[in-house]
DNA sequence: CTCCTTGTGTCAACGGTGTTGACGTAACCT
DNA sequence: AGGTTACGTCAACACCGTTGACACAAGGAG
């Protein structure tokens, strides 16, 4: 495992900042959290973050080798707040997909952060412990070894995935996200029905769209493996 | 869609810049986009831009408010690109499994782009047609409207999430993405079978998770299509 | 208690970024 | 031929991440 943190994360020396307040990880990762979740990710900055932490900005780089360092600290603190109170119901493909839902709900919590914390691997603990559980609940259900990392790959890559695009949705102002509402009504709600007759003929289901699908995904994608589990299970019985 | 160029498109006076080029939207645009798919998304800096055109920077802002509607032209560049050449099989399935890789590619082939331009929705002819098609080929295999217009927005989001999700890692510099995939191995391939069983247990299997789930997510959830399919047909009959 | 080492906060600076306003010139219209 | 003005250029602004030198106080050693 290569240190992400530059010193050995047990700190001695601990001086106060000019302004008083003595630094440590942590606390700049929550700077950071708070930065980002009420002026915007545009709003992050080294520099913004040391005003905000009344230290100089390079203060951040006693603790975190760069920005990025320091943002997949913070991916990693959300991944472990979302797992919070998550315990195994015994339901394999019901846990796969809570397992899922957490991964989209935390991401989908702080979109700003959403936009590039769903990209990295972390490696860290948090990260760690989730893909164990996640893939212990496929090798449970019988899959083998490849087959349980490869679902367990396509269950979460998608959560997080919607998590990404509907984070982008959030991410628009206000008016422009209203106006975006409108448009499957306003621009495919009146097509003509000899140019477009599948649309014309849905064309009343059509705000559908403007929901998030990822329950429906992850629905999907459950019930394909149950059904392949099940399929595996009949063919090794009948064998 | 709002206008996003800054002049009604029609230019009449024709300038060429110091090196002799004469500009234009269209061009600009172009310049663009071999300059992200040669130097990747990262070296994509207005600067770069006008050094890549033989023009000063800011002659951009004559053709475009800002680097965002610049980069919006490029994403409705790449919906009518994505779509060329594609013609029913008759596997209603199959086709929809294009229809999502398809979408995943295009927004794929320029990473930067993806972040963003998957997010809007258009409304533009091109998108329409892509719609009507998708829908379609669920109405002909019997789902009903609302079904029809669920599973298509199921897909697509699901194919431009990963899209966005892959973008994310396309746009790390190569060698960030290098060392993210040695993660992988290095920080997951050995960690003590007491505390993480199940990752232990996968361990020779985990560099499956560096590529991408799209193609995976994809076919489950047209597995699970076809089921249903099959489910509704079976019951029909039976009814 | 004093001294020394050294961790760590601060400062200034570098080279980059997107964007803007003033300016002049050359391309078009009359 | 002359006037307008579109548009390329230039210089400047306000930021950005990051680094190296520096100062100083915290903590250990004696």
């Amino acid at each position: 495992m290569t240190e992400s943190e530059r010193v050995p994360a047990e700190r001695k020396r601990r001086r106060p900042t000019s302004s008083g307040v003595v630094l440590s990880a942590d606390l700049i990762v929550d700077a950071a959290c708070e930065l980002i979740d009420s002026q915007g990710a545009q709003a992050f900055t080294v520099r913004k973050l040391g005003a905000a932490l009344g230290a100089d900005p390079s203060a951040v780089y006693r603790y975190f080798r760069n920005t990025e360092d320091l943002l997949l600290a913070l991916a990693d603190r959300l991944i472990g707040e979302s797992m919070t109170g998550f315990g195994p119901s015994g339901d394999w493909a019901a846990d796969l997909r809570e397992l899922g839902l957490r991964a989209y709900r935390s991401a989908l919590r702080h979109p700003q952060i959403a936009a590039f914390s769903t990209v990295r691997v972390t490696g860290r603990p948090h990260e760690q412990r989730v893909v164990d559980t996640g893939v212990g609940l496929l090798l449970g259900a019988g899959f083998d070894e490849a087959t349980a990392v490869r679902h367990y790959h396509v269950l979460v890559d998608t959560a997080l995935g919607h998590a990404a695009l509907d984070a982008g949705v959030l991410r628009l102002a206000p008016a422009q996200r209203a106006a975006d509402e409108q448009a499957w009504q306003d621009r495919y709600g009146s097509l003509p029905a000899d140019a477009y007759p599948s649309l014309h003929r849905v064309r009343e289901h059509l705000p559908l769209m403007a929901a998030s699908a990822v329950e429906r995904a992850l629905d999907l994608l459950v019930a394909a493996m149950r059904q392949e589990a099940a399929d595996r299970e009949a063919a090794e019985r009948g064998r």
